[in-house]
DNA sequence: ATATTTTTAGAAAATATTTTTCAAAAAGAA
DNA sequence: TTCTTTTTGAAAAATATTTTCTAAAAATAT
């Protein structure tokens, strides 16, 4: 795994695991500091699973062997963490505790989008948009108000963004899609049948196609040719959640920012157009 | 031993070491986490001496066994001394250092919401929405989007919320409004004219008005019965910041929150129910 | 629905590692 | 020197990890 944080690489992996590999990683996220100090036989215990169970899970999420993974866990454990009592649990009752709680949900959120991204990935992203024809987003559900979103923003700068909000076009976009063409896919969970649907359409179209998601491995990312992690405080069972979709955003802003940089003087140029397009419509 | 850092417990006791097992304590000092993925045999070879001396020198120091003094040990390196290579130093212009840039906006925005809201106005706003027969949520452009993602998140726990896309259909929608709705008008600049006719219509219908908006005073702020803050910072390339969409998904989460707070029971239960709905679109 | 294939998980066997024991070597004291 | 104490490594014993193999479960196709 690219990140440092092996706690994370557990998330992202998750809905790749099988039942019993789910429980080990549960368990793991949640005591991971006594993990550390734990023989494969009692982390099998524990989870009520065999030992063989858990060495298949080291390797599953590629580690060597047990004791790798218990080092590379001890190396992703922050100091704070390790202290063994427990942080009192602060009543998130009141209002303005909750509202701090909330933030600092979306603030680690965004910190661990930034950490999974790769830089890489985003170069790349953003060359093959220039290169592109056309460009469409697509997504579903809140996905698609950020497909929507990233629609708006490149269209300060640039014409050849598009963005279809009917799942059915959508497919029938994709299908005369070539290889010319960009097409991102935004999907949290990568497991929405209607975006797969439209991922491998627009894939026996030729079209290039680019994943923004929660999970590095998703029946999404078999269809694209980059994927970009985004982090959310959560697991991958609650949907719309705000961090979620801030983190998409994160992404697409990334997107937009880097191109505009490479592109700067028409991207300039456009901007100004479409500022005085809308100036009239303000008091 | 008390301290918690095991390198430093070691220096504290180097004097009082044999010499095999200085020799022990120097190549722990100087490849403490090349260490961490070694065998007891491994290290012992390393060192020149025999596993069993590897294993006293664990139990002079303290430990259990060579197990423990590897956790130990690992819990004691930052991990900054972790990376093998150099950090290359960055030019300040180089993709790495935008998106922290970008990061770092976000963070400040989203505190300055926080900072800026007024929780009387959301205590108020969140009894006007349970007492509310309808919910609409307007907005244009951007805020559009924050507001058809309002209606999609309250639309898991009731089905009194509304988001109309068209203009003219909101206004027409407004205009039959009564005191017994409630209409959110998200608008970064408060002085979008369509949002504010919209704000016009609804007030002469006798509705009730929440503001989401940057401005306190600005040509929306006449209409609202309460105005909800929102902070953002304004970068060189405005227009559609992404913070200041953070900012508003942020305080509609609030919203969301505390609403389901306050109506558990009803909310859960419909919660459950729009999940179910979705769940067969899952792979 | 049934059969076939594939995947998953545990038991047991095979390896590897860690720990203990013990005797020899080294260091120090009489 | 000679005896005692300490230190060390080799080998044995105890543990722990990894691999292999089989049965069960799940997924897929018929």
């Amino acid at each position: 795994m690219s990140s440092y944080s092996l706690l994370l690489d557990i998330q992202l992996l998750y809905n790749q695991f099988t039942k019993t590999e789910k429980k080990i990683a549960d368990y793991v996220a949640e005591n991971a500091n006594r993990v550390l100090f734990m023989s494969i036989t009692d982390l099998a215990d524990a989870c009520n699973v065999a030992d063989a169970s858990v060495h298949r899970f080291c390797r599953t999420i590629g580690m060597k062997g047990y004791q790798e993974f218990k080092m590379k866990l001890s190396l992703s454990i922050t100091p704070d963490e390790t202290q063994e009592g427990e942080a009192p649990k602060e009543e998130s009752d009141s209002l303005p505790n909750m509202l701090d709680c909330i933030l600092e949900g979306y603030i680690s959120a965004l910190r661990e989008t930034r950490m999974l991204l790769d830089i890489d990935a985003v170069d790349k992203t953003v060359s093959m948009m220039e290169a592109a024809g056309n460009i469409y987003f697509f997504g579903i559900g809140d996905s698609l108000l950020a497909a929507q979103g990233a629609r708006n923003k490149f269209l300060k700068i640039t014409n050849k963004v598009n963005c279809i909000v009917d799942p059915h076009m959508q497919a029938m976009s994709a299908s005369m899609a070539d290889s010319n063409d960009l097409i991102f896919i935004i999907s949290y969970s990568g497991s929405t049948k209607d975006n797969i649907y439209v991922a491998k359409i627009a894939r026996q179209a030729g079209a290039k196609i680019v994943g923004i998601t929660r999970f590095l491995k998703s029946p999404l990312t078999n269809y694209t040719d980059i994927t970009l992690t985004c982090g959310a405080n959560e697991g991958p069972l609650e949907g719309g959640s705000m961090s979620a979709k801030m983190s998409q955003l994160y992404i697409i802003d990334i997107l937009f920012q880097e191109y505009y940089r490479r592109n700067q003087t028409v991207s300039r140029e456009n901007n100004e157009k479409t500022s005085k397009a809308v100036v009239e419509k303000l008091y």
